[in-house]
DNA sequence: AGCCACTGGGGTAATTGGGGTT
DNA sequence: ACTGTCCCAATTACCCCAGTGG
């Protein structure tokens, strides 16, 4: 029985930020978050309402450039 | 209300999601997941009392538009 | 019976998306 | 090319309290 684990997501997606705090971390308008992501410099989950999340990790190494650890599961 | 039910649940067919944990996936209000449910956004399960179940399998091919894996049999 | 975190209602603020402009 | 700002409509977040889940 070969198994198909749902913990063992490849980058955890667990961790999402809203433009708002995105926007926080870099010191932009939220509208430059946006503008982003239209622009594929960022990857972004939406919403079922069409509100962008973005990936923390995704974030975090952008900002310092040094990768994010895994939370353990 | 630990969302990464760790124990292996191998994801099931019948594998049920609280309001609260699709809120964390999405990065929500567990009220907002309620709004989607009731706009028809996301089918739900309800209980013998009136609280909202959610399919997981539903929730993480919206989350990432991929679906997902299954228990092979 | 009680405990306590979560949920379902409802209402009201705060963000966000999109387009256009500075 | 890049960002900040203004406008409006839609979506989402936070507040209450009573009921449910475990």
């Amino acid at each position: 029985m070969a198994i198909a684990t749902t913990h063992e997501t490849p980058l955890q997606q667990g961790a999402l930020l809203t433009p708002g705090e995105v926007a926080v971390l870099f010191r932009v308008d939220p509208k430059t978050v946006t503008r982003w992501a239209q622009a594929g410099k960022l990857s972004a989950v939406r919403t079922l309402g069409g509100h962008r999340r973005f990936h923390e990790a995704e974030v975090r190494q952008l900002l310092t450039g040094v990768p994010q650890q895994r939370v353990s599961e």
